[in-house]
DNA sequence: GGGCACAATATTGTATACAAAGATGACGCC
DNA sequence: GGCGTCATCTTTGTATACAATATTGTGCCC
């Protein structure tokens, strides 16, 4: 079983504080180490992480605002389980706001920024290499993220990276194709066009690799991680 | 002197929780009760609304999510103050997304979605009738929150909910023009045009009324509510 | 034997106590 | 007299204790 006992803190010698611990949780969600639906209990995490409750609770009601937890109230906090209305929601405003980022980057793109881009692209490789899904999957994300904010635009940036680690919800319950080798070939090709200061075809590249992520969900059926309940049941 | 003395608390007889003094909060922020740069040291709010600190930290987290509030480690918690630059960053994402709301909620807005906002705009020039500046620039900003809702796209409307109140803001700090008229004759005719289930006319009224927007502020300048220091030298 | 009511338990919500860090003011030194 | 340093004080950060609510288990009644 995965789930929080699989955490391991970090390893500084001081106590973490809630942003450590928020950002711990955050990359197991993204990396699907914790599916949606799982409790998160408060003096659990508290003893995983050796500090006291106050920090847990300030770690998920941050991740609650970024939609990556639900709180309900007297009833605890759960990794978020988006609906597939929600996951529409979310590629909806991605391609809506990605493409323009996309474009914006490839102008503005220093030569840095594309090492950057490249060592990451590397990365992610690596990973893959390595059938590391979790961490592929995280890093592809993070370069969406990247690309957002070489584009200057840190407001939208934030957005994009909300909507990011909403989507890895979103590919946890509704992903239905195995494959994600295209995606590595689209990453390649939007990262030549930004290095090209092609933001015209980066633009177009964006849009439709967004498309195709969004045609690889199946937002018909109900979540593959059902409830607990329902699991049994079905 | 305004500031969190002038807030009222809510006078229901349980005591508040997060989520109302958030909500208070903002409110105040909205309505230019709270200038930026502002203190909002926990203990006072604590007196103020009747609760613990834990309340009142918790709201304050919240609220710095949203960027309506800073919170240095070991400071503190201040009313933003949005930089020239971030304040661009919020008009250039409002100008990417909201044209878009507006052009779904025409195509999506029911009868009572239309009678809601004329609703809406009644109260807005009550206020100005009034001469109630603050109240008026909340009802404002709180239209676009409305058309963005109605356009079905609950994640972008929070985006946009987001950008309105760093809005106002931003208002506070680099606003030029004193006159507001130009802002309710927008909004009639967006309404309109919504009514009409004109998409086109309505995206290209919000792109015009956003550039208006954009126009009356001077973003050239540093704050005009400057840090205690600096406004006893200048 | 099934279902409802109630009690016991576990978990979250809130307040408070204590610790740590910054801000302020006084004192002494240059 | 100005400035730096140290001590005091205020304010925030964290832990813990207590209260309130939801959940679960038990027993009774039908």
């Amino acid at each position: 079983m995965h789930g929080p006992q699989t955490i391991e803190r970090s390893r500084s010698i001081k106590p973490p504080n809630s942003e450590l611990v928020g950002a711990d949780l955050s990359r197991a969600i993204h990396e699907h180490r914790l599916a949606p639906g799982t409790k998160l209990g408060e003096d659990e995490l508290a003893d995983i992480y050796g500090v006291s409750r106050t920090i847990i609770r300030t770690a998920l009601q941050r991740l609650a605002h970024g939609q990556l937890v639900e709180i309900h109230r007297n009833r605890g906090a759960f990794v978020a389980k988006p609906t597939p209305k929600e996951a529409l929601e979310v590629f909806e405003a991605r391609e809506l706001l990605e493409p323009r980022t996309a474009h914006s980057a490839a102008l503005r793109a220093t030569p840095e920024d594309v090492a950057a881009l490249k060592a990451h692209i590397v990365k992610e490789h690596e990973a893959m290499a390595r059938n590391d899904r979790g961490l592929a999957l995280y890093l592809s994300g993070q370069l969406h993220v990247q690309i957002a904010k070489i584009a200057g635009q840190s407001t939208i940036a934030d957005f994009v990276e909300t909507l990011i680690a909403r989507s890895s919800l979103i590919v946890a319950l509704y992903w239905k194709r195995e494959s994600a080798l295209c995606e590595s070939h689209a990453h390649h090709s939007l990262i030549s066009a930004i290095e090209a200061h092609d933001a015209t075809l980066a633009e177009e590249l964006m849009v439709s690799h967004l498309v195709d992520l969004h045609s690889a969900l199946d937002l018909r059926d109900v979540p593959k991680v059902a409830t607990s309940l329902k699991d049994i049941l079905g």
